[in-house]
DNA sequence: CTGAAAGCGCTTACAG
DNA sequence: CTGAAAGCGCTTACAG
């Protein structure tokens, strides 16, 4: 039924282990040897079994990609660059997304029964003793957007407290010094350091916020939020928002209570995710560098899986400052 | 180093067989062995290597998902309930994501190339002898969005004709005749289907589209061609989009034009993605069942699996008209 | 219900 | 450079 090595060794009257050469990069075999295999081969429709491959020792070539939810704006937009660069480098993702919260122990541990080469952890938090499984068993960690103090694990993050450095001083620049702060997950690590590079940020030049709300990192949630600061007896001239979407909801709010934005109500945002530059919202916000990540997450795992004992790495990419019309 | 059967079943006392009976379903074992081996098991860390139980002929559960880009909003949102649909199994989405166009056939045969038991296409069109030949394989496919006429494939699908239906009846029932329609990609089965459909519910009515343009389904597609639709010196009364996101640039062109929306122009989309309902567009649309997509879906692809020779299916889904503001 | 043995399709020392 | 053989970690008839 399936082609197999054997037939493909058979028609061509080789041995089963020249036409693994064959297929084999660096393999010693006589390179018109190769050819012919490879063209019988090609002809039979055979093509290495990656599970066989997989379990005579050689990778499968898996990469586990973990991910929350993926349909949220900014994780699709990460997780199709992820995708793209493992797909460029050979490997396959093996998704790993929508795990009950705070299971992703034991997840992970599941994707490791599949003997992926590595994983990419793009949600959630990873306990050491589960990096320190999976380097055990070779399947090295690169964490994307979240770096574990005290757990040695590369990781690839964006600079935060640099991109909220930048939009306070674009607001205090023009003059904005009730700058009002929404907060996303109070546990995400990307909010954690946003929020404490905006106090700094803010401190620097001798402010502190203005007020201070927690959403959901949802268009929904940032709207309520946003609702509620503008409603309020002293209003913020300015609105800081963790991550883009809500910043979207954020400007909602403001038109309809008839705000003015940027005139009235300057709002920002954190990411720049496709939605920001959509005509009714303009939003400026920091781009979270996507593509660099990405091309940083592979870099860090092709390197951590050739060498497990070099020194580990910690990636800050950094953000720009994308002006736009809201702020 | 990785904690093998064997290192359970001697642990337990027991051969390596009853090891893996205790780890079948419906395998004869005494229960109370069972119970033994699988706490040992945990104990010491053991999970059975699907690599491996993939190789000894049974399933390995991985389920390829086959997809274009991924960070469009409606393929984010039917990926998310795809992959979700596809672990609530116990199997595990291999995700085959933006492949070059046209490449589909050797994409898909790589990922056979991985014993997946199963295939969910929501991009491209397969052909007929793939289709077979992963049918042959034991890795049935599931087609979602599109039907192909000759193939017999499972196949589940919104009905775009009613769909649009919908969208015709409302409109002219608002007194609007000059009715133009962006379409999306020209080879796309949804858009094929959408067009065939709007052009069909017009003549119903004695209409005929107004204009015909063609965008790429996305934001920026779609507020172009609007643009172009609404400078023209006889203004359509109402615009139809292919989908959701041509609806958002086409309302943001109407806009930008200082046309009162729906006062002026009415504008209405397809899916019902979730920026449908955020408030600067507040869109008219169909909704475009997502979660039922995928549970048929696996549903379908579940069957299969069981009887491969069972008649092939095509499941209609029925779009649900979703009137917000701006038409 | 249980264990010894063959086999899944490949890779990789080993000996030549 | 090449082939015969062992082995990867499991499952599953087979015989008891």
């Amino acid at each position: 039924m399936r082609v197999t090595a054997h037939d493909v060794a058979e028609a061509a009257g080789v041995s089963r282990s020249a036409v693994s050469r064959a297929f084999t990069e660096g393999a010693s075999i006589a390179p018109e040897k190769r050819q012919r295999i490879l063209s019988i081969a090609s002809m039979l429709g055979y093509q290495p079994n990656r599970i066989a491959r997989g379990l005579s020792g050689r990778r499968t070539g898996l990469v586990a990609l973990v991910f929350g939810r993926v349909s949220s704006p900014y994780e699709a937009w990460l997780l199709d660059h992820l995708s793209q660069a493992i797909r460029a480098r050979g490997k396959w993702p093996l998704l790993l997304s929508a795990f009950p919260e705070g299971e992703l122990d034991g997840a992970l541990a599941h994707a490791l029964s599949y003997q992926v080469d590595g994983a990419i952890v793009a949600a959630g938090s990873v306990s050491r003793t589960l990096a320190e499984r999976c380097a055990a068993l070779g399947a090295p960690i690169v964490m994307v957007g979240r770096i574990l103090d005290g757990v040695a694990v590369d990781a690839v993050c964006c600079d935060n407290a640099l991109g909220m450095r930048q939009l306070v001083e674009l607001l205090v620049s023009e003059g904005r010094h009730r700058i009002a702060w929404i907060g996303g997950k109070a546990e995400a690590f990307s909010n954690v350091e946003r929020q404490a590079g905006l106090l700094e940020a803010l401190s620097g030049w001798g402010l502190e916020p203005w007020a201070r709300r927690v959403a959901d990192y949802s268009v929904e949630g940032g709207m309520l939020q946003a609702l509620a600061l503008l409603t309020a007896d002293e209003r913020p001239d300015a609105i800081l928002c963790g991550n883009d979407a809500m910043a979207l909801g954020a400007i909602s709010a403001a038109r309809r209570l008839g705000l003015g934005v940027p005139e009235e109500i300057a709002i920002a945002g954190f990411d720049d995710i496709p939605a920001a530059a959509w005509e009714p919202y303009l939003l400026t916000t920091v781009c979270n560098p996507v593509a660099e990540t990405a091309a940083q997450a592979l870099r860090l795992l092709e390197q951590r899986i050739d060498d497990g004992a070099r020194p580990h790495e910690v990636v800050r990419l950094t953000p720009r400052l994308v002006r736009r019309r809201s702020a």
